[in-house]
RNA sequence: CGGAGUGUAGCUCAGCCUGGUAGAGCACUUGGUUCGGGACCAAGGGGCCGGAGGUUCGAAUCCUCUCACUCCGACCA
C-alpha cells in the first residue's frame, strides 16, 4: 500500500477527550474515530488490526473444535424473558421497539439465543458435544464508557458456547477453551494470566478471567512471576486428549494469580520474591455454568437410556476490540505504538526520505515491489513530507520494521533496517533486508 | 446514577471576569527555498462561538433551559 493513497488521518496533537495512552495513540494514529460516547468507527489502520486479531481468535477456536456461526445483533425480548434476564439486566441493556411495537434489544451477550438454536436442533445426546462461537458486535449501555475501545459501549467480541451431555464433558470443553485462550493470546505476543474469577450475572461455579499485565491496567493483580516464564506456545494441541488437557490446565492454574478481590495476602506472601504485584486488563473470560440456561429454556435431549438429558453449558468470551487497546497499553513508547508482528496492520514500512530524487525513488520502488512480492505487506511512505515527519508517522503507527531509503544509502546501495521495538538500526542491501524480515 | 468540568476553525487553545462586528499555533491551498527525526518564507481559504429562549441599542461574553462530551466515584468483556 502506498501511504499517499492510504486513508491515514494522523493527528499531531492529542484530542482532549483521550486520557489513557491507548486511546490517545489510536486517535493520533488514525485507527478510530469516536462517534458517540463509547462508540467508534474503525478506520483502515485500526480495522486491519481488528481483523488480524479476530483471525487469530478464529483460527484457535477452530483448532480447538469450536464452529463459527453468526448470530444477530438485534434480539427479541421474548427470548430473554424465558431466562428471566430481561428484567435482571437493567439499564445496561439497550432496549428497542420496532415499528410493530415489538420489544427488541441490542444483544449484550448471546446465551439465550444460542440456547434457542440448540433447542430447535439438538435431539439426541449423540448431537453433543458441540461448541458454537461467533464474532459479533455487542452493546452494553455502560453508565460511564471510558478508556477508548477498552471500555466502549459497542464492542466486538468473540463468544463461544459449549454443550455437553454431562459435567465431565463440560469440564473438557472448558479445558479446551482454557488452553485455546492461552495459545490465542500468546500468538498476539501477550502473556494472558488465567485467574479464578467470580461468575457474576452469568452464573455457574467455574470461571477464569484472562488478564494481561499493563501498567495502566484497570485492576490490581498479584501473580507468581514464574508464570511469566512459561512458554505458552508450547502447549499441547491435541484437544481430544482429555487427561492431557486437564494436566495442562492444572499446571497453569497451579501458579498463584489473583485479582484484587480474590487476593489472599497470606497465601501470596509465601511466594516471597516471586510475588509480582501489577496491574492488569481483562481480555477474556470463560465460564462453566451448568444447566442454568438449558434448564430455564427447556433445552432437553434424548439420553442414552431413554431418559431426558439437560445439557451442561459453558460460555467463553474474548474482547476482540478491547484487545486492540490492550495490546497498545502493553506495547508502546513515547513515540507511539509498537505492534507485535502477528497483529501489525502492515508487515513493514518503507520510508523514502527524498521523494523526487531519482536514486531514492528507484531504490524505494524496487524495495516496495520486492517486499510486496515476498508477502511482507509493506506500507510505502511515498509522500513528499520531511524526513522527520515520515519517521514520526512510522513510529506512531508502530509497524514492526522500518526500511529507510535515503540519499546516503541509495549511493551506497543500502537501506537502513530499523526494528520498531528497541529501535536498533542496521544498514544492509535490499536482499539482506528482505531476508532479515522474512526470517523474523 | 452521585460529584466536578468542558463545548469558539479539521486539531490544540486564547478571548468571556469588566458586552461593542472573532484570534493564535498546527493542519489545509498556491508559489518558492529546503531535505536523515514532526523544515522555512510569502500569499490564501476556512468559524450563524453546541442548541433554544431571555436581558440589552448591541451577546462568544450576562441570565434561564437544553443537548453533547470528558474526568472522579459506584458498576462492567
Amino acid at each position: 500500500m502506498r501511504l499517499s493513497q492510504f486513508f491515514l488521518p494522523t493527528l499531531k496533537e492529542t484530542p482532549t477527550e483521550a486520557q489513557i495512552v491507548s486511546h490517545r495513540l489510536m486517535l493520533r494514529a488514525g485507527m478510530v474515530r469516536q462517534q458517540a460516547a463509547g462508540i467508534y468507527s474503525w478506520l483502515p489502520l485500526g480495522h486491519r488490526v481488528l481483523t488480524k486479531i479476530a483471525q487469530i481468535v478464529r483460527e484457535e477456536q477452530d483448532r480447538a473444535g469450536a464452529q463459527e456461526i453468526l448470530m444477530p445483533t438485534i434480539q427479541p425480548a421474548e427470548l430473554w424473558r424465558e431466562s428471566g434476564r430481561y428484567d435482571d439486566y437493567g439499564k445496561e441493556m439497550l432496549r428497542i421497539t420496532d415499528r410493530h411495537e415489538r420489544e427488541m434489544l441490542y444483544g449484550p451477550t448471546n446465551e439465550e439465543m444460542v440456547t434457542e438454536i440448540a433447542r430447535a436442533s439438538f435431539r439426541s445426546y449423540r448431537d453433543l458435544p458441540k461448541n458454537l462461537y461467533h464474532i459479533q458486535w455487542k452493546f452494553r449501555d455502560e453508565v460511564r464508557p471510558r478508556f477508548g475501545v477498552m471500555r466502549g459501549r459497542e464492542f466486538l467480541m468473540k463468544d463461544a458456547y459449549s454443550f455437553d451431555v454431562d459435567a465431565a464433558g463440560a469440564r473438557h470443553s472448558y479445558n479446551r477453551m482454557f488452553v485455546a485462550y492461552l495459545r490465542t493470546f500468546a500468538r498476539m505476543g501477550l502473556k494472558a494470566i488465567p485467574m479464578r474469577a467470580d461468575t457474576g450475572p452469568i452464573g455457574g461455579d467455574l470461571s477464569h478471567e484472562f488478564i494481561i499485565l499493563a501498567e495502566t491496567g484497570e485492576s490490581a493483580v498479584y501473580v507468581d512471576s514464574h508464570f511469566l516464564d512459561q512458554n505458552l506456545l508450547d502447549l499441547p494441541v491435541d484437544y481430544d486428549d482429555v487427561a492431557g488437557l486437564q494436566a495442562a490446565v492444572d499446571r497453569f492454574t497451579s501458579f498463584y494469580a489473583a485479582t484484587d478481590e480474590k487476593h489472599d495476602a497470606t497465601a501470596a506472601a509465601q511466594l516471597g520474591e516471586r510475588l509480582l504485584s501489577a496491574r492488569g486488563i481483562e481480555v477474556g473470560h470463560i465460564f462453566y455454568f451448568g444447566t442454568k440456561y438449558s434448564a430455564a429454556m427447556g433445552l432437553t435431549l434424548q439420553g442414552p437410556s431413554g431418559d431426558k438429558v439437560v445439557p451442561e453449558m459453558g460460555s467463553y468470551g474474548i474482547g476482540v476490540s478491547r484487545l486492540v487497546g490492550a495490546l497498545i497499553e502493553a506495547s508502546h513508547d513515547d513515540n507511539g505504538i509498537i505492534w507485535p508482528a502477528s497483529v501489525a496492520p502492515f508487515g513493514c514500512g518503507i520510508v523514502n526520505l527524498r521523494v523526487g530524487d531519482a536514486a531514492c525513488d528507484a531504490m524505494a520502488g524496487e524495495l516496495y515491489a520486492k517486499a510486496k512480492a515476498a508477502g511482507l505487506d509493506p506500507l510505502y511512505d511515498d509522500r513528499t513530507e520531511s524526513a522527520g515527519a515520515k519517521f514520526a508517522t512510522m513510529d506512531l503507527i508502530g509497524l514492526p520494521w522500518q526500511l529507510v531509503v535515503g540519499p546516503r544509502g541509495a549511493k551506497a546501495g543500502t537501506v537502513e533496517v530499523k526494528e520498531r521495538k528497541g529501535g536498533a538500526k542496521l544498514e544492509m542491501s535490499i536482499e539482506a533486508a528482505l531476508a532479515r524480515l522474512a526470517g523474523a
